[in-house]
DNA sequence: ATGAAAGCGCTAACAT
DNA sequence: ATGTTAGCGCTTTCAT
């Protein structure tokens, strides 16, 4: 505005419009780095209607977040993609009932242009927030309420639970059991119904006293199995529905005396290298990806910022890796 | 505007101004309600000069974000504290020196009244970036440019070095070694100062090749550990820098079939729950409260904000704590 | 190619 | 107690 130019002129060059001199566009330039300028992005969204920003939101109240590898993962995921689209990402976090409102209200209030939403519990209310306030937004794991509008991407939690599960019995196991994730979440439901299909498909009953519920730590793993190892006769293969609780498991069997996988086989789901790889023994558990899991986050919710067809949902695969421990 | 009144009335009503009839207000707040009226924070912002939003960096290339429990404390803190001032908190992550362009355009562009950072590294732009903004900034660990008006919070780490190596003195170790953080971070030099503090305490050299280099993982913990068991004569005590890699070499020393603490003693730094306790044998470590810290750091931003004097750092203090492995 | 002017949605000072 | 008005800093027609 001072380097002998319109306020017009000074908002072409900083954003780039070819109908600008280059003379011009050079003074300016100049102008801008010496008095250290800076747009007001507040201001620009004001009239743009665009942030340029998305909302990631991960609803856990228990703070998994940092103690589980998974969200990890799936945020470096999502911060590369994002990052590549020019777009920041704004981690929110939920830890309590207070916080929705308050993240419902910056949602709200235009900060964002999207929102990415992770691991929703039964009855969460993030959903239906964002629908009512028209904000795009794109889940991770399959939210509790879908419909033709909603994209997601999820893992296979089913087919991977149930070749889990399919291992266990093939290697000959007889009292087969299963450490599930908390059954609020939707991706524990899963898994665990894949431990019941692969029952299904041997035509043998699941026994409920062999269903014993965790909740993704490994202190619940480890819990977990003390309770099972209570059981008569001996359980002598165990699905965990999460690394972690599969390291608790391990330990618990250390403790216990019991070898693995000669007495007990355990089988894990996540294949975190941080842990699969360094349990001892080995961890043989499912494998998915995290890391591409954020990407397709992304993917999905540009389509949707752009205003094109929503998008369908996305399961990514997963597969058994095979290691010692069953 | 559409209840039969003006935009100033439903402004004064949203911001819970007194000067307005009781009649009125239930008005304007059915309204409001049935039209999912949301004011739109971009809009308030441009006028106001406020966003009740601060911004969390958390400058970490390997992304030790989420694999070190320190930084989930940490955040756990500054997001209960700035809950309860009410303001939102924004966390951005800085992954690759490409992300710093961004970053700091977000942080110019007026979408938070403050930032906290940390986990700086040497040379790291953002306190630059933050004092050229005139942006209030706390830093969570002493940053490596101090002056009369920045502000921090950290932790005794050089007291804790220090009485950490006192143990491993007192209790006849001859050969101690330690194995340090990045050393372009001030915290992991601080601990190697304390370490030195110890030695110099007691009257004796520090060996260089008794210092080795690691990353404040459990793979480089790990790896720095199978480097001392190479040494001659052996060493029979050592200090780490953090828990983590303090775990890793509780683990090197297991395949080396060294035993804990009677052939080699070993103490970390953190104090985590989440891995102190449950190594084996637990962890002796020097215990520091990161939770509480991040409640420092957003205290004293607060304090900032409101434009009080510049309050001074603050050093939280570190304690030993003795458990079976050292 | 550049300047003038309107307006994004809100708050605050002023007027009633 | 409530309405009117100006203006926050930017982008964007519309003129020139």
């Amino acid at each position: 505005v001072l380097a002998g130019v319109s306020r017009a002129t000074v908002s072409r060059v900083v954003n780039g419009s070819p109908r600008v001199s280059p003379a011009v566009r050079e003074t300016v330039e100049h102008a801008v780095a010496e008095l250290g300028y800076v747009p007001n992005l507040a201001a620009r969204s004001l009239v743009t209607q665009r942030t340029d920003a998305v909302a990631c939101v991960v609803s856990e109240p228990e703070s998994r977040i940092f103690s589980d590898p998974f969200f990890g993962s799936v945020i470096r995921g999502v911060s590369r993609g994002l990052a590549s689209e020019g777009l920041q990402m704004l981690l929110l976090m939920v830890q309590s009932a207070e916080d929705y409102p308050r993240v419902a209200r910056f949602m709200a209030g235009g900060h964002v242009d999207g929102a990415l939403m992770f691991s929703l519990h039964e009855g969460d209310p993030l959903p239906r927030i964002a629908r009512d306030l028209g904000l795009p937004a794109v889940f991770g794991g399959r939210p509790w309420t879908t419909g033709p509008d909603v994209s997601y991407v999820d893992a296979d939690n089913r087919g991977g639970g149930r070749s889990a599960t399919q291992h266990l019995i093939d290697r000959g196991c007889h009292r087969i059991a299963t450490i599930t994730g908390p059954l609020d979440h939707l991706a524990s439901l899963d898994r665990l119904a894949g431990f019941e299909d692969a029952f299904a498909d041997a035509a043998a009953p699941v026994s409920p006293q062999l269903v014993v519920c965790g909740d993704f730590t490994q202190e619940g793993g480890q819990r977990a199995m003390e309770q099972l190892l209570l059981l008569e006769p001996p359980v002598d293969g165990v699905f965990c529905s999460s690394d972690p609780m599969a390291a608790g498991a391990l330990r618990a069997l250390r403790s216990a005396g019991r070898k693995v996988p000669d007495d007990v086989a355990v089988v894990g789901f996540d294949d975190h290298e941080q842990i699969a790889a360094w349990t001892d023994p080995p961890l043989t558990t499912v494998h998915q990806d995290p890391d591409f899991m954020g990407e397709m986050l992304v993917k999905l919710l540009v389509t949707r910022l752009r205003g094109e067809p929503v998008p369908e949902p996305l399961v990514l695969p997963t597969r058994l890796v095979v290691r010692e421990s069953a």
